[in-house]
DNA sequence: AAGAGGTCCAACCGCTCCGCA
DNA sequence: TTGCGGAGCGGTTGGACCTCT
Protein backbone atom coordinates (compact mmCIF):
# COMPACT_ATOMS: atom_id res chain seq x y z
CA UNK A 1 0.00 0.00 0.00
CA UNK A 2 1.25 3.38 -0.85
CA UNK A 3 -0.59 5.47 0.75
CA UNK A 4 1.39 7.93 3.10
CA UNK A 5 -0.27 7.60 6.98
CA UNK A 6 -2.06 10.44 7.76
CA UNK A 7 -0.08 12.11 10.55
CA UNK A 8 3.10 12.39 8.05
CA UNK A 9 1.85 15.74 7.67
CA UNK A 10 4.43 18.01 9.16
CA UNK A 11 3.32 20.10 12.14
CA UNK A 12 0.42 17.30 13.59
CA UNK A 13 0.99 16.85 16.81
CA UNK A 14 1.69 13.11 18.28
CA UNK A 15 2.27 11.35 21.67
CA UNK A 16 0.07 11.87 25.16
CA UNK A 17 -2.76 13.82 25.04
CA UNK A 18 -2.98 17.12 27.55
CA UNK A 19 -5.83 17.48 29.61
CA UNK A 20 -6.90 20.21 27.23
CA UNK A 21 -6.78 18.49 23.79
CA UNK A 22 -9.20 15.97 25.84
CA UNK A 23 -11.18 18.92 26.90
CA UNK A 24 -11.35 20.45 23.26
CA UNK A 25 -12.28 16.91 21.63
CA UNK A 26 -14.84 15.74 24.45
CA UNK A 27 -16.29 19.44 23.93
CA UNK A 28 -16.45 19.47 20.48
CA UNK A 29 -18.26 15.68 20.00
CA UNK A 30 -20.54 16.55 22.50
CA UNK A 31 -21.52 19.42 21.05
CA UNK A 32 -21.43 18.45 16.86
CA UNK A 33 -20.79 14.86 17.03
CA UNK A 34 -17.68 13.38 15.69
CA UNK A 35 -18.46 13.36 12.23
CA UNK A 36 -15.65 13.36 9.54
CA UNK A 37 -12.97 12.29 11.61
CA UNK A 38 -10.78 13.60 9.42
CA UNK A 39 -12.22 17.20 9.17
CA UNK A 40 -12.54 17.09 13.11
CA UNK A 41 -9.22 17.88 14.47
CA UNK A 42 -9.38 21.40 12.45
CA UNK A 43 -13.06 22.13 13.31
CA UNK A 44 -12.19 21.43 16.93
CA UNK A 45 -9.14 23.48 17.01
CA UNK A 46 -6.94 20.59 17.61
CA UNK A 47 -3.16 20.18 16.10
CA UNK A 48 -3.59 16.19 15.70
CA UNK A 49 -4.57 14.01 12.92
CA UNK A 50 -8.63 12.87 12.39
CA UNK A 51 -7.05 8.98 13.10
CA UNK A 52 -5.80 10.40 16.68
CA UNK A 53 -8.82 11.99 17.73
CA UNK A 54 -10.95 8.62 16.62
CA UNK A 55 -8.89 6.50 18.93
CA UNK A 56 -8.45 8.67 21.72
CA UNK A 57 -11.99 9.06 22.03
CA UNK A 58 -13.55 5.72 20.81
CA UNK A 59 -10.49 4.44 23.90
CA UNK A 60 -10.21 6.57 26.49
CA UNK A 61 -12.28 9.66 26.21
CA UNK A 62 -16.39 7.66 25.32
CA UNK A 63 -18.44 8.28 28.68
CA UNK A 64 -19.57 4.66 28.38
CA UNK A 65 -16.15 3.13 28.98
CA UNK A 66 -15.76 0.93 31.93
CA UNK A 67 -12.79 1.28 33.51
CA UNK A 68 -10.36 -0.77 36.43
CA UNK A 69 -9.68 -4.64 36.49
CA UNK A 70 -11.37 -7.14 34.37
CA UNK A 71 -14.14 -9.16 36.71
CA UNK A 72 -14.04 -12.70 36.36
CA UNK A 73 -17.23 -13.11 34.58
CA UNK A 74 -15.30 -10.68 31.67
CA UNK A 75 -12.05 -12.36 31.74
CA UNK A 76 -14.24 -16.12 31.20
CA UNK A 77 -15.69 -14.29 28.80
CA UNK A 78 -13.16 -12.95 26.91
CA UNK A 79 -11.64 -16.69 26.67
CA UNK A 80 -14.77 -17.86 25.56
CA UNK A 81 -14.77 -15.60 22.79
CA UNK A 82 -11.46 -15.84 22.02
CA UNK A 83 -11.50 -19.47 20.74
CA UNK A 84 -14.25 -18.59 18.69
CA UNK A 85 -13.73 -15.66 17.27
CA UNK A 86 -9.55 -15.35 17.73
CA UNK A 87 -8.03 -12.21 17.74
CA UNK A 88 -11.09 -10.16 16.85
CA UNK A 89 -10.79 -7.50 19.32
CA UNK A 90 -13.37 -5.12 18.24
CA UNK A 91 -15.94 -8.45 18.04
CA UNK A 92 -14.96 -9.43 21.30
CA UNK A 93 -15.45 -5.83 23.00
CA UNK A 94 -18.99 -6.04 20.83
CA UNK A 95 -19.80 -8.51 23.96
CA UNK A 96 -18.17 -6.58 26.92
CA UNK A 97 -20.37 -3.23 27.34
CA UNK A 98 -18.17 -0.25 28.26
CA UNK A 99 -14.67 -2.02 26.74
CA UNK A 100 -12.52 -1.49 24.40
CA UNK A 101 -11.09 -3.82 21.78
CA UNK A 102 -7.77 -1.84 22.96
CA UNK A 103 -8.32 -2.72 26.52
CA UNK A 104 -9.20 -6.42 25.77
CA UNK A 105 -6.33 -6.64 23.49
CA UNK A 106 -3.99 -5.95 26.18
CA UNK A 107 -5.94 -7.66 28.74
CA UNK A 108 -5.44 -10.76 26.59
CA UNK A 109 -1.32 -9.93 25.76
CA UNK A 110 -0.38 -8.97 29.26
CA UNK A 111 -2.75 -11.53 31.56
CA UNK A 112 -4.31 -14.44 29.65
CA UNK A 113 -2.10 -14.92 26.71
CA UNK A 114 0.31 -16.11 29.90
CA UNK A 115 -2.29 -17.74 31.68
CA UNK A 116 -3.18 -19.94 29.48
CA UNK A 117 0.53 -20.93 28.34
CA UNK A 118 1.32 -21.32 32.09
CA UNK A 119 -1.42 -23.82 32.14
CA UNK A 120 -0.31 -25.60 29.02
CA UNK A 121 -2.99 -24.48 26.28
CA UNK A 122 -1.98 -22.93 23.52
CA UNK A 123 -3.58 -19.66 23.51
CA UNK A 124 -4.46 -19.45 19.46
CA UNK A 125 -6.11 -22.72 19.53
CA UNK A 126 -7.39 -22.88 23.30
CA UNK A 127 -5.73 -26.30 22.83
CA UNK A 128 -3.14 -28.03 24.82
CA UNK A 129 0.20 -27.37 23.47
CA UNK A 130 1.74 -30.01 21.72
CA UNK A 131 4.72 -28.40 20.75
CA UNK A 132 6.99 -30.37 23.13
CA UNK A 133 10.69 -28.28 22.21
CA UNK A 134 8.56 -25.46 24.01
CA UNK A 135 6.61 -26.68 26.77
CA UNK A 136 8.85 -30.25 27.70
CA UNK A 137 11.33 -28.01 30.18
CA UNK A 138 7.50 -26.73 31.86
CA UNK A 139 5.85 -30.22 32.14
CA UNK A 140 9.18 -31.67 33.36
CA UNK A 141 9.52 -29.37 35.77
CA UNK A 142 5.71 -30.52 36.57
CA UNK A 143 6.28 -33.42 36.57
CA UNK A 144 9.37 -33.50 39.17
CA UNK A 145 7.12 -32.27 41.44
CA UNK A 146 6.23 -35.45 42.66
CA UNK A 147 9.87 -35.46 43.84
CA UNK A 148 8.85 -33.38 46.57
CA UNK A 149 6.10 -35.10 47.20
CA UNK A 150 7.87 -37.09 50.24
CA UNK A 151 8.98 -34.01 51.58
CA UNK A 152 7.77 -33.88 54.97
CA UNK A 153 7.46 -29.73 55.31
CA UNK A 154 5.20 -29.40 52.70
CA UNK A 155 1.28 -29.88 53.99
CA UNK A 156 -1.52 -32.35 52.46
CA UNK A 157 -2.77 -29.99 49.99
CA UNK A 158 0.53 -28.52 48.37
CA UNK A 159 1.24 -32.15 47.67
CA UNK A 160 -2.29 -32.95 46.37
CA UNK A 161 -1.88 -29.35 44.02
CA UNK A 162 1.41 -31.04 43.22
CA UNK A 163 0.24 -34.31 42.08
CA UNK A 164 -2.33 -33.29 40.01
CA UNK A 165 -0.05 -30.54 38.36
CA UNK A 166 2.16 -33.72 37.50
CA UNK A 167 -1.01 -35.61 36.29
CA UNK A 168 -1.92 -33.28 33.90
CA UNK A 169 1.65 -32.78 32.73
CA UNK A 170 1.56 -36.49 31.59
CA UNK A 171 -1.46 -36.40 30.22
CA UNK A 172 -0.72 -33.83 28.01
CA UNK A 173 1.99 -35.54 26.83
CA UNK A 174 -0.03 -38.64 26.39
CA UNK A 175 -2.16 -36.24 24.64
CA UNK A 176 0.47 -34.83 22.04
CA UNK A 177 1.64 -38.70 21.62
CA UNK A 178 -1.93 -39.70 20.76
CA UNK A 179 -1.50 -36.72 18.53
CA UNK A 180 1.28 -37.61 16.41
CA UNK A 181 -0.05 -40.98 15.40
CA UNK A 182 -3.37 -39.62 14.43
CA UNK A 183 -1.44 -37.24 11.53
CA UNK A 184 -0.61 -40.76 10.20
CA UNK A 185 -2.37 -42.28 7.55
CA UNK A 186 -2.99 -45.81 7.27
CA UNK A 187 -0.23 -46.55 4.84
CA UNK A 188 2.17 -44.41 6.60
CA UNK A 189 0.85 -46.02 10.18
CA UNK A 190 4.25 -47.84 11.10
CA UNK A 191 6.75 -48.69 13.72
CA UNK A 192 6.75 -45.14 14.96
CA UNK A 193 3.75 -44.63 15.53
CA UNK A 194 3.76 -48.27 17.38
CA UNK A 195 6.80 -46.45 19.38
CA UNK A 196 4.33 -43.43 20.15
CA UNK A 197 1.63 -46.03 21.20
CA UNK A 198 3.21 -47.84 23.01
CA UNK A 199 4.74 -44.79 24.84
CA UNK A 200 1.56 -43.85 25.68
CA UNK A 201 0.19 -46.77 27.09
CA UNK A 202 2.75 -47.15 29.49
CA UNK A 203 2.05 -43.35 30.60
CA UNK A 204 -1.73 -44.49 30.54
CA UNK A 205 -0.30 -47.46 32.86
CA UNK A 206 1.35 -45.79 34.61
CA UNK A 207 -1.25 -43.26 35.90
CA UNK A 208 -3.65 -45.86 36.46
CA UNK A 209 -1.14 -47.78 38.55
CA UNK A 210 -1.18 -45.04 40.80
CA UNK A 211 -4.82 -43.90 41.24
CA UNK A 212 -4.17 -40.43 40.58
CA UNK A 213 -6.45 -39.40 38.03
CA UNK A 214 -10.42 -39.29 38.80
CA UNK A 215 -11.56 -39.63 35.64
CA UNK A 216 -9.35 -43.17 35.05
CA UNK A 217 -10.43 -44.50 38.38
CA UNK A 218 -13.86 -42.92 37.82
CA UNK A 219 -16.01 -46.22 38.63
CA UNK A 220 -18.41 -45.07 36.17
CA UNK A 221 -15.83 -45.02 33.48
CA UNK A 222 -15.22 -48.78 32.81
CA UNK A 223 -13.14 -49.88 29.71
CA UNK A 224 -15.95 -50.17 27.13
CA UNK A 225 -16.89 -46.88 28.01
CA UNK A 226 -13.42 -45.45 28.09
CA UNK A 227 -12.74 -46.44 24.96
CA UNK A 228 -16.67 -46.22 23.30
CA UNK A 229 -17.23 -43.54 20.84
CA UNK A 230 -18.61 -40.05 22.94
CA UNK A 231 -16.50 -40.07 25.85
CA UNK A 232 -17.32 -36.89 27.20
CA UNK A 233 -14.75 -34.29 28.33
CA UNK A 234 -11.82 -36.94 27.62
CA UNK A 235 -11.29 -36.68 23.72
CA UNK A 236 -7.82 -36.41 23.94
CA UNK A 237 -7.82 -39.67 25.50
CA UNK A 238 -9.86 -41.64 22.75
CA UNK A 239 -7.88 -42.45 19.76
CA UNK A 240 -8.58 -45.46 17.50
CA UNK A 241 -5.23 -45.48 15.68
CA UNK A 242 -3.63 -46.54 19.23
CA UNK A 243 -6.92 -48.33 20.22
CA UNK A 244 -6.96 -50.78 16.52
CA UNK A 245 -3.25 -51.30 16.69
CA UNK A 246 -2.63 -52.03 20.47
CA UNK A 247 -4.49 -53.86 22.64
CA UNK A 248 -2.59 -54.23 25.78
CA UNK A 249 -3.69 -56.92 28.49
CA UNK A 250 -1.80 -54.99 31.26
CA UNK A 251 -3.62 -51.59 30.69
CA UNK A 252 -6.00 -51.88 32.97
CA UNK A 253 -8.28 -49.17 34.88
CA UNK A 254 -9.10 -49.20 38.64
CA UNK A 255 -13.41 -49.53 39.44
CA UNK A 256 -12.44 -49.50 42.92
CA UNK A 257 -11.83 -45.92 43.47
CA UNK A 258 -14.67 -43.26 43.93
CA UNK A 259 -15.33 -41.10 41.64
CA UNK A 260 -13.75 -38.02 43.16
CA UNK A 261 -15.16 -35.02 41.24
CA UNK A 262 -16.98 -35.87 38.50
CA UNK A 263 -19.89 -38.29 36.99
CA UNK A 264 -20.30 -38.74 33.43
CA UNK A 265 -23.75 -40.10 32.37
CA UNK A 266 -25.30 -40.96 28.99
CA UNK A 267 -28.61 -40.88 28.25
CA UNK A 268 -30.65 -42.77 25.59
CA UNK A 269 -30.29 -40.65 22.94
CA UNK A 270 -26.11 -41.01 23.46
CA UNK A 271 -26.11 -37.41 25.02
CA UNK A 272 -23.73 -37.40 27.83
CA UNK A 273 -23.51 -35.16 30.89
CA UNK A 274 -20.88 -34.15 32.76
CA UNK A 275 -22.13 -32.85 35.96
CA UNK A 276 -19.19 -31.31 37.85
CA UNK A 277 -19.23 -32.11 41.60
CA UNK A 278 -15.71 -30.60 42.64
CA UNK A 279 -15.02 -27.15 44.71
CA UNK A 280 -12.81 -26.29 42.56
CA UNK A 281 -13.84 -26.44 39.02
CA UNK A 282 -12.95 -23.27 37.84
CA UNK A 283 -9.85 -22.86 39.72
CA UNK A 284 -7.24 -23.21 37.47
CA UNK A 285 -5.24 -25.17 39.83
CA UNK A 286 -8.06 -27.78 39.63
CA UNK A 287 -7.85 -28.65 35.50
CA UNK A 288 -8.22 -32.38 36.27
CA UNK A 289 -9.33 -33.03 32.70
CA UNK A 290 -6.90 -31.30 30.28
CA UNK A 291 -9.16 -32.08 27.26
CA UNK A 292 -9.26 -29.21 24.85
CA UNK A 293 -11.75 -26.74 24.33
CA UNK A 294 -12.47 -25.84 20.78
CA UNK A 295 -10.83 -23.54 18.65
CA UNK A 296 -14.05 -23.40 16.34
CA UNK A 297 -17.06 -25.38 17.55
CA UNK A 298 -19.51 -24.81 15.38
CA UNK A 299 -20.78 -28.48 15.20
CA UNK A 300 -21.45 -28.32 19.30
CA UNK A 301 -25.40 -28.87 19.20
CA UNK A 302 -27.35 -29.66 22.16
CA UNK A 303 -28.33 -27.57 25.27
CA UNK A 304 -25.96 -26.18 27.89
CA UNK A 305 -27.14 -25.03 31.42
CA UNK A 306 -25.66 -23.60 34.38
CA UNK A 307 -28.90 -23.20 37.00
CA UNK A 308 -26.35 -20.52 39.28
CA UNK A 309 -23.79 -19.00 36.71
CA UNK A 310 -21.34 -18.02 40.13
CA UNK A 311 -21.61 -21.02 41.28
CA UNK A 312 -19.34 -23.47 39.97
CA UNK A 313 -20.67 -26.72 42.00
CA UNK A 314 -24.10 -26.39 40.02
CA UNK A 315 -22.78 -26.85 36.51
CA UNK A 316 -24.47 -29.24 34.07
CA UNK A 317 -23.67 -28.96 30.27
CA UNK A 318 -25.39 -31.83 27.64
CA UNK A 319 -24.44 -32.07 24.19
CA UNK A 320 -24.84 -34.62 21.66
CA UNK A 321 -23.09 -37.18 20.05
CA UNK A 322 -20.31 -37.53 21.75
CA UNK A 323 -19.01 -34.23 20.10
CA UNK A 324 -18.92 -32.24 24.14
CA UNK A 325 -15.86 -30.78 25.80
CA UNK A 326 -14.88 -29.93 28.94
CA UNK A 327 -13.50 -26.39 29.32
CA UNK A 328 -14.58 -25.66 33.17
CA UNK A 329 -14.33 -21.82 33.24
CA UNK A 330 -16.79 -21.92 29.92
CA UNK A 331 -19.20 -23.72 30.99
CA UNK A 332 -22.42 -22.00 29.82
CA UNK A 333 -25.11 -20.97 27.34
CA UNK A 334 -23.47 -19.68 24.26
CA UNK A 335 -25.46 -17.02 22.17
CA UNK A 336 -22.44 -16.26 19.85
CA UNK A 337 -22.70 -20.15 18.99
CA UNK A 338 -26.02 -20.45 18.74
CA UNK A 339 -26.57 -17.18 17.19
CA UNK A 340 -24.60 -18.04 14.48
C1' DA B 1 18.40 3.49 48.33
C1' DA B 2 19.15 2.45 43.79
C1' DG B 3 19.26 0.06 39.68
C1' DA B 4 17.65 -3.76 36.79
C1' DG B 5 14.04 -6.15 35.00
C1' DG B 6 9.13 -6.78 34.44
C1' DT B 7 4.43 -5.14 33.67
C1' DC B 8 0.93 -2.29 31.97
C1' DC B 9 -1.43 0.48 28.76
C1' DA B 10 -2.10 4.57 25.76
C1' DA B 11 -0.92 5.59 21.37
C1' DC B 12 0.99 4.79 16.88
C1' DC B 13 1.57 2.27 12.45
C1' DG B 14 0.34 -0.26 8.60
C1' DC B 15 -2.97 -2.79 6.59
C1' DT B 16 -7.79 -4.10 5.07
C1' DC B 17 -12.51 -3.12 4.33
C1' DC B 18 -16.13 -0.59 2.43
C1' DG B 19 -18.67 3.03 0.24
C1' DC B 20 -18.77 6.12 -3.41
C1' DA B 21 -17.86 8.42 -7.77
C1' DT C 1 -15.26 -2.28 -12.95
C1' DT C 2 -11.88 0.36 -10.91
C1' DG C 3 -9.60 3.62 -8.11
C1' DC C 4 -9.72 6.60 -4.23
C1' DG C 5 -10.38 8.06 0.44
C1' DG C 6 -12.30 7.46 5.06
C1' DA C 7 -12.92 4.41 8.79
C1' DG C 8 -11.75 0.66 11.46
C1' DC C 9 -8.89 -3.19 13.01
C1' DG C 10 -4.96 -5.78 14.87
C1' DG C 11 -0.04 -5.72 15.88
C1' DT C 12 3.50 -3.28 17.98
C1' DT C 13 5.95 0.23 20.56
C1' DG C 14 7.60 3.25 24.14
C1' DG C 15 7.45 5.18 28.42
C1' DA C 16 5.56 5.33 33.04
C1' DC C 17 5.10 2.64 36.87
C1' DC C 18 5.96 -1.37 39.82
C1' DT C 19 8.61 -5.11 41.92
C1' DC C 20 12.54 -7.44 43.13
C1' DT C 21 17.25 -7.86 44.48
Amino acid sequence: MGRSPCCDENGLKKGPWTPEEDEKLVHYIQKHGHGSWRALPKLAGLNRCGKSCRLRWTNYLRPDIKRGKFSQEEEQTILHLHSILGNKWSAIASHLPGRTDNEIKNFWNTHLKKKLIQMGFDPMTHQPRTDLVSSLPYLLALANMTDLMHHPSLDEQALKLQAEAAQLAKLEYLHYLLQSTSSLTTDSYDQSANIANMEALNLLTSMSNVNENPVINCPQMDNASFFSNGIAGSQPLHHPNMLSQVSDPQVSFSTSQPCLNSEKNQDTNNNFTMVSEGDNIGNESSWMIPSPAPSVHPTVTGTSSNSNPGDASSRTSSYGGGTSFYWPELFFDDPIIHNA
